[in-house]
RNA sequence: GCCCCCGUAGCUCAGCUGGUCAGAGCAAGCGGCUUUUAACCGCAAGGUCGUCGGUUCGAAUCCGACCGGGGGCACCA
């Protein structure tokens, strides 16, 4: 806490200025003015006044004048305060304030001789003090840590991380215009549950003092999103936080948000199409412009086919845990062979499909014993209707053409539970309230689920998930 | 949980083969300057060198533990 600043607080209520004031109404965003006087000839003058309001970013005095810079959250504008336009009082307290402020100023625009859209400020306030110093007004905020835990700190320093969550906004905005306009309703659905289902995940718990009982928070709102199918509102989508007792890395933050929507009388295939044309339309929301082609349609490849053609090893040729054990060696792959066959898959495909996938690319047609929820798939035996997209060498959806027998349902939770006795802590806790409603009747249904971190991870074009989460987990 | 790297002033960084090594720029303070933009010029000021302990005549510098951060592995759809 700086003593100065606090001496200046004091002097300025000695004053009988106000350094919190409750309002200043009619601000204009600086980027409006800009777009207004940003063609202005070097040294031309106009007498289009104009009400800004920001940060003191940055100050350069001349004695009787000096230039301001004053940023609001559509970027920085320059103010030039003069002795002769402000007078003595006002140009003197202006000047004086310290770097950090929040002030209004009311000012006419111009071009400066150097080429820099001024405005000439005619009145100010003060709208709040600042009692600490900013960040360095050039080099910004390096310090990771100090950006996650003070993302505050980070946003007033660092152009670039304002503009990512604004793009982050943005892009969360254009999904839900996206899915209403085709028709889906928004809904919510707990995120205190008790009893948790949908991934293959450990939950976080917690405890209900009246209820006295353990809830857990969810780690996906499947089961009660197709709860809502059964009840007939056909297309839901929902957009909220999930949450998974698993480590930290840039990928996994523990608590993430994800998109799901579930759609009655469609398939995967339907759900594939319907991905691949969400993601460019909000690419190009975004006004995106990276490495990455997110063009339609993206490339379909079966599961088998993308683990034989980057490993060699053919996974449905090997179909229990020591055949491909076995077969992965003859490759110069080593295996665990305490893993089970469907944990063995799921590896191959992470280590060696994976990561070189840039392009977006569907993955399709995954084992049953790696999903508990998904349909047989039509034609496969043993496989199920399902595809994970992966883009920039991670995935960043999952879905499949939802299992809606109740008896299939009951056999796949009765074989987690299997899994469970034989030390899974990720197994699947045995649903009945589930099972009853899809005894009620399902009809076929596509769902999906898309990781909104990193779906904004590829479209800001950053390789950690902290970076696109305003304040990420961090140790104590 | 394991391995590697990092932690110096409010911010950005230098110093780190142990011996004027407590430094620079920005910010903040004082003075000057009415078109600058990392404004500039002058003066003055600012730090238990993450914490604790050890080695040594002497530690920001070497060693250990701990705390925090980053990366990787494990884990993770």
């Amino acid at each position: 806490m700086s003593d100065d600043r606090r001496e200046k607080l004091e002097q300025l209520r000695a004053d009988g200025v106000d350094p919190f004031p409750h309002a200043f109404p009619g601000v204009v965003a600086s980027a409006a003015v800009r777009a207004e006087h940003g063609d202005l000839a070097d040294g031309e003058e106009t007498d289009a006044a104009y009400r800004v309001a920001g940060r003191l970013a940055a100050r350069r005095g001349h004695g009787g004048a000096a230039f301001l810079d004053v940023v609001d959250r559509s970027g920085r504008i320059q103010v030039q305060a003069r002795r002769d336009v402000l007078g003595e009082e006002s140009f003197e307290r202006l000047v004086s304030l310290d770097l950090g402020d929040l002030i209004g100023v009311d000012g006419t625009a111009f071009k400066s001789r150097r080429g820099e859209l001024t405005l000439r400020a005619t009145g100010w306030e003060l709208l709040a003090k600042s009692l600490r110093p900013p960040p360095d007004k050039h080099h910004g905020l390096a310090d990771t840590e100090t950006r996650y835990r003070r993302r505050e700190l980070d946003l007033i320093a660092n152009d670039d991380a304002r503009e990512l969550f604004i793009l982050r906004s943005r892009t969360i905005a254009a999904i839900r215009r996206w899915l209403e306009a085709r028709d889906f309703l928004e809904v919510e659905t707990p995120i205190l549950q008790p009893l948790y289902g949908g991934a293959l995940a450990r939950p976080f718990t917690t405890h209900h003092n009246a209820l006295d009982r353990e809830l857990y928070l969810r780690i996906a709102p499947e089961l009660y999103l197709k709860r809502l199918i059964v009840g007939g509102l056909e297309r839901v989508f929902e957009i909220g936080k999930d949450f998974r007792n698993e480590g930290l890395s840039p990928k996994h933050n523990p608590e993430f948000t994800m998109l799901e929507w579930y759609e009655a009388y469609a398939d995967y295939r339907d759900i594939a199409a319907e991905l691949e044309q969400l993601v460019p339309h909000v690419a190009d929301a975004v006004g995106y412009s990276g490495e990455i082609d997110f063009t339609a349609p993206w490339p379909r490849i079966a599961l088998r086919d993308a683990v034989l053609e980057r490993t060699g090893v053919d996974v449905l040729a090997n179909r229990d845990a020591a055949a491909l054990v076995a077969a992965a060696a003859e490759r110069g792959i080593e295996l665990d062979g305490e893993e089970t066959w469907a944990q063995l898959v799921d590896e191959l495909v992470s280590k060696h499909v994976e990561p070189r996938l840039v392009n977006p690319t569907f993955i399709v047609d995954y084992p049953v014993e790696l999903s508990p929820f998904a349909k047989a798939h039509r034609t496969e035996p043993g496989l199920v209707e399902r595809f994970e997209c992966f883009a920039g060498g991670m995935e960043f959806a999952n879905a499949f053409t939802e299992l809606n027998d109740p008896d299939e349902q009951r056999r796949r939770f009765e074989e987690q539970r299997r899994h469970e006795a034989a030390g899974d802590d990720e197994a699947q806790p045995y649903d009945e309230d589930f099972v009853r409603a899809l005894e009620q009747g399902m009809p076929p249904t596509g769902g999906i689920g898309v990781g909104i971190d990193r779906l904004v991870m590829l479209l800001a074009g950053r390789s950690a998930i902290r970076e696109v989460v305003l304040f990420p987990a961090l140790r104590s």
